[in-house]
RNA sequence: GGGGGCGUAGCUCAGCUUGGUUAGAGCACUUGACUGUCACUCAAGAGGCCGCGGGUUCGAGCCCCGUCGCUCCCGCCA
């Protein structure tokens, strides 16, 4: 194999991926390469050696391609160290493009019109054996995630992970151009910060040189980039590495990626159209149409129509209200739900009359789950209604669940607050047992107008529904000034298909009404407000613009776009749900003496 | 913090219901044969702390208790 002559950088001559040491990429060869002398570097993914014939699929980035060993261009000693190479070793092929014959190309294969002829192998790289396989056959199952975790360096060579991770790469960086193009600074935020005791728990790092003392790992970086406003830089985005200290699950990781938005001067239509491009041009970098704008519902009628704050819109199933038909019956269940401030809520399912009393009871099991004391059934059949409360209804509530033949009610007759998710899960599951999700279909929505706080139904404590730094409809603060509970925000959240991609706020600009704010949090104490928070009313008070955002989580939006169903496949080295790194064994026990640099002791006994 | 599932060869799994000779299969691995394969084929071989600890029993991969790991869900995630 010959040197690079001195001087020459082969990264011109329009392949930006050769170098001195190869000419092409295995995946990147055609038929127009025919008669190309090439050398190429990758991975021996599988081989077949027919005795004194041998066939080896090599493998980089890009992808596959054959090389054949053969007498009629190999040297003996070529065609026998081939045969000696395991399979995942790196070697460096030197051969010419060939087209393969008609009856031996391989239509599965994008370089299967060709193959490569090798003249020499050299073993760089050899492997030991895999500990899971990288090559599979069409039906083997994957290994199990653990294992895959702990052998990450071997699962991330499958090309499906590449793929995700590749297009991951891609959607970074046309979100920066994206944003970059509309002015938009890309700015860094500390990722040493204060300990926040609100929300969730944070992850926290001793200091070595302040005794006693902590930092903690952000869990946004929210009030950098309000002060970014303050500072005047106007417009600031971050792909913001964000840490939340809590119990994990499948698309919940400890460590994850935000595409973190905020703007001055704009108010909340600014940012949810901005949005709409960033996120149209995102699906369209990954093959899809997005038409905008999105459809917009407000958080009351979400709650009301769907139960949910962030609706699934691909299927109907909407929730109904049968209050005021109900409240006459002389029928217990409806009655005392009614006499305690409840409603009588819920979805018409075409066809559910069919189902099973064992099936209804399911649904009945999802509904007590969520909280509801139960769920009540009217079936039309054969003409007539059929159920527990069917010989209680009136002409009036007949004619208010207006059933077709077939039809099934499920109701649910109590409190919003524990009919909104009963009914939220019912109605999904009713939706997947009637297979009408498309899941071809896309339905953006903006949920608006969030309620401001949430008040605990024991304690009476609000506690912020967004975030403390939450701006409220000034209307509304004008018209219930002593009823912040009936305060909406200036929040909205970016939905999918039910699942939330992102959410954000107009925020409170006026340090005044923030320190309003605070109060309200149960934070009355000046010095305490001071204190903890001080850093961003010190900004505010020195003259903030209005300003608001948005943050995108970006793992998720890879993870649907990669038709994926964990996080863990669109994150190159994930945690478990245990929060462990398997593979670089994290977190992991320090001796005594570092911690005692650190001014700490462990309370965990030594094992 | 709580509940469910899983843990047997390097990998994917069977065996457990009803305890009983030497724990099996496919793939991978090693050796041999094979000149157009592409999940090559064929033959032979090697490979096991049945997660770990304890208990019941004449006898435990199998039953019981505990424990660890992974996973899914609830709580939690302003």
């Amino acid at each position: 194999m010959g040197a690079a002559a001195p001087g020459a950088s082969p990264l011109t001559e329009g392949n930006v991926f050769a170098t001195s040491q190869r000419t092409h990429r295995c995946g990147d060869l055609r038929a127009l390469h025919a008669g190309t002398s090439v050398i190429l570097g990758g991975w021996v993914h599988r081989s077949r050696d027919l005795g004194g014939l041998v066939f080896m699929d090599l493998r980089d980035r890009a992808g596959l391609v054959q090389v054949s060993f053969n007498p009629d261009w190999s040297a003996a000693q070529v065609i026998a160290d081939a045969a000696a190479v395991g399979v995942e070793s790196v070697v460096l092929v030197e051969g010419v493009v060939q087209p393969r014959p008609d009856e031996m190309r391989n239509p599965d294969l994008a370089t299967g019109d060709v193959e490569v002829r090798a003249t020499s192998i050299r073993v760089v790289g050899p492997a030991v054996t895999p500990a899971i396989p990288v090559a599979r056959g069409k039906n083997d199952k994957l290994p199990a995630e653990d294992l895959r975790l702990r052998h990450r360096y071997l699962d991330l060579r499958r090309p499906e992970l590449q793929a995700n991770l590749v297009l991951r790469h891609r959607l970074l960086q046309i979100t920066r151009q994206f944003l970059s193009e509309r002015g938009f600074l890309e700015l860094e935020t500390p990722i040493l910060t204060k300990p926040t005791p609100e929300g969730a728990r944070d992850y926290l790092v001793p200091s070595r040189v302040h005794p006693g003392e902590f930092y903690a790992l952000p869990q946004s970086p929210q009030i950098y980039k309000q002060l970014f406003m303050c500072c005047g830089f106007d417009r600031y985005f971050q792909i913001a590495r964000c840490f939340r200290d809590e119990d994990l699950r499948q698309d919940r990781q400890p460590e994850f990626t935000q595409i973190d938005i905020e703007a001055s001067f704009i108010g909340r239509d600014d940012i949810m159209a901005l949005s709409e491009g960033m996120v149209a041009a995102i699906w369209r970098e990954a093959g899809h149409d997005v038409s905008t704008p999105f459809e917009r519902m407000s958080y009351a009628d979400a709650m009301e129509r769907y139960g949910c704050d962030r609706p699934d819109l691909r299927y109907g199933l909407e929730i109904h209200d049968f209050t005021a038909a109900f409240a006459p019956l002389d029928f217990v269940v409806t009655k005392s739900a009614i006499d305690g401030g409840g409603r009588v809520r819920g979805i018409r399912v075409p066809g559910g009359a069919a189902w099973s009393r064992k099936q209804v009871d399911e649904l009945e099991a999802l509904a007590k789950g969520a909280g509801a004391g139960g769920l009540l059934r009217i079936k039309k059949a054969e003409g007539k209604l059929d159920g527990p409360v069917a010989k209680f209804l009136t002409p009036d509530a007949e004619a208010a669940l207006a059933l077709n033949e077939g039809d099934l009610a499920l109701l649910v007759a109590a409190k919003d607050r524990v009919s909104h998710p009963a009914l939220d899960r019912v109605r999904q599951e009713c939706a997947r047992r009637l297979g009408i999700v498309d899941d071809q279909a896309r339905r953006f929505l903006w949920v608006t107008d969030f309620p401001m706080f949430d008040k605990d139904p024991e304690t009476g404590a609000l506690s912020a529904v967004h975030h403390p730094f939450t701006a409220a409809h000034a209307d509304d603060m004008a018209a219930y000034p002593d009823a912040p509970e009936r305060w909406r925000a200036l929040a909205y959240d970016c939905v999918l298909n039910g699942l939330e991609l992102g959410g954000g706020s107009v925020r409170t600009s006026d340090p005044r009404v923030q320190s309003r704010m605070f109060t309200l949090l149960g934070i009355g104490d000046v010095a305490e407000q001071e204190r903890r928070f001080g850093f961003l009313l010190e900004g505010l008070r020195a003259g903030a613009p209005p300003h608001g955002g948005i943050a995108f989580g970006f793992d998720r939006i890879s993870m649907l776009l990669s038709n994926g169903t964990s996080l863990r496949d669109v994150i190159a080295f994930p945690k478990t749900t245990a929060a462990r790194a398997l593979f670089e064994d994290a977190p992991t026990t320090v001796p005594a003496e570092d911690l005692g640099e650190l001014h700490l002791r462990s309370t965990v006994e030594a094992k």
